[in-house]
RNA sequence: GCCGGGAUAGCCUAGCCCGGUAGGGCGCAGGCUUGCUAAGCCUGUGGGGAUUUUCCCCGCGUGGGUUCAAAUCCCACUCCCGGCGCCA
């Protein structure tokens, strides 16, 4: 969420940020929606000093005088209601904007309307040249009989796969591989509830807008996680840090959960699923440092793909491609031999102050007068099942799949056939 | 699930019985003073607004109610602590 003042104050940096990303928002009605806030909340609060001063008069007037003044403070209070009522209307009506606007790209982010205006920033590793036709990764599943799709569909519906023998055990491997290389490199490791309330869901940006894409339980108000970011973001909800805390870093695996509505892309195999498992990483910073912190973060994530020897590319986000609570975005794409093209494992974000001022992160110190919003960042480090498909295509062999070495220690096995 | 106790500002705590300006400590920020790794003293330190030193509104877990007036009394809910029950 943007602070409301920026947006009375400099409505043309929204409006040129609203343009950049292609959205087509009422800003207007959403500054219209404000001031009339405003002017009835200061209404509100005049009747409501005027009802404080007679009732601050009451102990010492007479008798007579305070059935008078009852009666005036009745009639104030009448008065206070009706505008108590107007203003709980017009300031849901203000809120229903200002929590569906999205965060300003940064200055660095490029200008773009989609996926072919993002920027490649690098690439790393050699891709290899098979001397047979690579096979996709749900075919290798099924000959090497560790992924069964049709059981995950049996048990849980369209979008639901299930893993096998030496597939469960690998995917066991690269999250524990994951888990302890970010936990090496400064992490904190967090095993967190797989549920969150409404109000963290929210904190995170992604309540309201994309209630659609979350599961929810049938009684109470609580969400499967659609990225352990909105468990780990909102630890600290509410709390106000000190400098000196800063950055924290947390590493997490979860499960994920994504009701995927009315997407219709990747649908073979494991790409796009109902539920895949995910390592996330976020930080939690000072403003100064957020922009240096994403790099490292970038780093982190591609860290994982480097041991592992798979090629992938990192790509800058334009603005057009940028994600709700985003100021700006790293996407990086791991090779899929069998699809000749990359496949995005992971997703690292500088978000800035927008969650932090939803979900009320703050902190103090820093040789600062005031307590100051903090920015917070995510990252995928990795999603697994996507990793798994990646590594299945690129260490595939005609007769079986070689397990990464540095895998090994893991798995405890160095091939699947 | 039942019974009891609790929730006060970034943290800790007083006030609640008996309704009338939320007091103190720690931490943080600023200032003053001092010739010694530091201490002492003063000021400020929840959110919002403004005609921005003065001023106004809101705020004591959340939402209602009683009252001229609620941190304080009443009701419901949430969460925490303890006891009982159930339980992987």
């Amino acid at each position: 969420m943007l602070d409301i003042n920026l947006i009375r104050k400099n409505p043309l940096i929204i409006e040129a940020s609203l343009k950049k990303r292609n959205l087509d928002f009422p800003l207007n009605e959403l500054i219209e929606a404000d001031n009339l806030y405003r002017k009835r909340l200061k209404e509100l609060e005049v009747k409501r000093h005027e009802k404080n001063e007679l009732t601050e008069k009451y102990p010492q007037v007479s008798q007579s005088e305070k059935e008078l003044l009852v009666l005036k403070v009745n009639e104030i209070e009448n008065q206070i209601k009706s505008l108590e009522e107007e203003v709980e209307k017009l300031k849901e009506k203000r809120d229903y904007l200002l929590f569906r606007l999205p965060n300003i790209p940064h200055e660095s982010v490029p200008y773009g309307k989609g996926d072919e205006d993002n920027i490649t920033v690098r690439e790393v590793g050699e891709k290899r040249e098979f001397n047979f036709k690579p096979k996709a990764h749900y075919e290798l599943g099924e000959s090497f009989d560790i992924i069964d799709f049709e059981r995950g569909v049996k048990l849980a519906g369209s979008g639901f796969y299930t893993l096998k023998g030496k597939g469960a055990a690998l995917e066991r491997a690269l999250i524990n591989f994951m888990l302890d290389l970010h936990k090496s490199r400064g992490y904190t490791e967090i095993f967190p509830p797989i549920l969150i309330t409404g109000k963290g869901a929210f904190g995170t940006g992604h309540l309201p807008k994309f209630e659609e894409d979350m599961y929810r339980t049938s009684k109470e108000d609580l969400w499967l996680l659609p990225t352990a970011e909105l468990a780990l973001v909102n630890l600290h909800a509410n709390e106000t840090l000190n400098y000196k805390q800063l950055p924290l870093k947390y590493v997490a695996y979860t499960p994920c959960f994504r009701r995927e509505a009315g997407r219709h892309v990747d649908l073979k195999g494991i790409l796009r699923v109902h539920q895949f498992n995910k390592v996330e990483l976020v930080k939690i910073t000072a403003p100064e440092t957020s922009f240096q912190e994403l790099e490292m973060l970038v780093n982190d994530a591609e860290e994982v793909l480097k041991l592992l020897k798979i090629p992938y590319r990192v790509r800058l986000l334009c603005t057009g491609d940028l994600g709700f609570a985003s100021a700006k975005t790293y996407d990086i794409e791991a090779w899929l031999p069998s699809q000749n093209r990359y496949l995005e494992v992971s997703s690292c974000s500088n978000c800035t102050d927008f969650q932090a001022r939803r979900a009320n992160i703050k902190f103090v110190g820093g040789g600062r007068k005031e307590s100051q919003y903090v920015h917070t960042l995510n990252g995928s480090g990795l999603a697994i099942g996507r990793t798994m498909a990646v590594l299945l295509e690129n260490y595939q062999e005609k007769d079986k799949i070689i397990i990464p070495e540095i895998l090994r220690p893991y798995t405890k096995f160095d091939a699947i056939e």
